[in-house]
DNA sequence: CCGCCCATTAATGTCAGACAATTATTACAG
DNA sequence: CTGTAATAATTGTCTGACATTAATGGGCGG
């Protein structure tokens, strides 16, 4: 609970990770209430431009929320499946356009993980979960359905077949993975890719699901990827053709 | 590219979204500079501490970085992947306190991930991640370790083997999982367990990992997982026996 | 002509003080 | 007792100043 004003480092990222490590210790717990930003600039002995930069810091993470007048003040904040999700989506989202993952890489990765729900997803799906897939399926099959909203119902059927695992914390990991990814491989598959194998393909993994049958689940989300991977060899190949010509 | 003034929103938190979505839309580039804070106060109409407070908040999220000096400035950063695994291991693990998440629900989760990479393990391993799994496992058997350190052999232990699928994509999405869930899961079990059946486990993992024989390692770390349930489990019961006298 | 030092300059980092906006509490009038 | 207005506490924003850092260019000496 203490920062050092002879480090080259910035006061206020110094004072964000104090606080931060308090909430990780526990020290701090969710829902107490910060010291005010006045009693932070005498503990910390800096100005109150300072504290907010590092509270604001914190708020970025989620860590803190803050609410203004009497009894108002900067409280821990009980991070949420939903926010750190989002969080997770943008990050991971990110990461891959900046750092120009390899197709190929996305892929393997968001399927080997989406492989691994299976066996609970088959146990635990729900007649919700099942629903939910189905609609997807539904919308999907419709005329007129543009790609983007192609896109985004291929996601929700995703995340309904992760969901049905029934594990928040693999949900919530997978979702990185899987809505990250995804809008990437639409992108660069989208132009090229048969609506009618992908439902095929989804209306057999939620059969599966509905019978317990982790097998199948397992072998469709294979082909699906095998699939994909197929569809992008040949956007490659279109590609240098027309290159060549 | 603009704000709303009128809106509830505060300020800082608009400008960083503005300048958050064009770095997510590609018009902010890596490495591209950003208007300096005097010309983003024009630009905003608003005063210098929001926009320092805006920039904090998306320092806050690796997305931009900060130079003094002559043409120093903010910076897109590129987003690395260990930048963004501290990141998500710092918000899984927070997550998983502040929620309390069931012990077997984590457990679940970190092998069913974990298992996900052992095909792609025994194909991809190198002899440097075979070195790393055998040092830490060397480690683990020394005796006068303390708790701690087990703890982060056996974190490293598992990293190497995550890593050695050879896929940065997975690698980073099971960080969150395997980083933060270990800890949680050797604190609770630590008194309790035995490091030689663990450090078994860990060798027969490595083992076949060298060999290239998949349903071992997936069969070893089910056993790894089914002997810290089991621990789980006496650890609650001696807790109950206590409670009773 | 080359290299070193230094002033300049442009940028972020920090400070101080003021006012605006918001909200819970308290006091008061009816 | 109730509704309303004053009050106080707190965060949000603005303004202006100075400190710190680092690139740049110019002068000066070799």
């Amino acid at each position: 609970m203490k920062i050092d004003p002879t480090s080259k480092a910035d006061l206020s990222i110094q004072i964000a990770k104090a606080i931060r490590e308090e909430i990780m210790a526990g020290t701090l717990r969710v829902d107490d209430r910060l010291p005010s930003e006045t009693e932070l600039c005498e503990h910390f002995a800096v100005s109150r431009s300072t504290v907010r930069e590092a509270l604001k810091r914190l708020a970025a993470q989620n860590l803190i929320r803050t609410q203004r007048g009497a009894s108002g003040g900067a409280f821990v904040n009980r991070l949420s499946y939903d926010q750190a999700r989002g969080h997770h989506v943008t990050t991971s989202t990110l990461l891959m356009s900046m750092n120009e993952v390899d197709f190929q890489t996305a892929c393997e990765a968001r399927f080997a993980l989406e492989r691994a729900c299976a066996p609970l997803a088959v146990h635990r799906r729900t007649a919700d979960h099942l629903a939910t897939m189905r609609v997807e399926i539904y919308r999907q099959g419709q005329p007129g359905l543009s790609d983007e909203s192609f896109c985004d119902s291929d996601v929700a059927f995703h995340r309904a077949l992760v969901d049905s695992a029934g594990n928040d914390v693999l949900s919530y990991q997978l979702a990185g993975a899987v809505e990250a990814t995804q809008p990437l491989m639409n992108m660069i598959t989208f132009s090229a890719r048969s609506r009618e194998k992908i439902i095929e393909l989804h209306t057999a993994i939620a059969d599966a699901v509905e019978n317990r049958d982790a097998d199948t689940v397992d072998a469709k989300l294979g082909e699906l990827s095998a699939y994909t991977l197929q569809l992008k060899d040949n956007v490659a190949k279109a590609r240098s053709e027309r290159k060549k010509s």
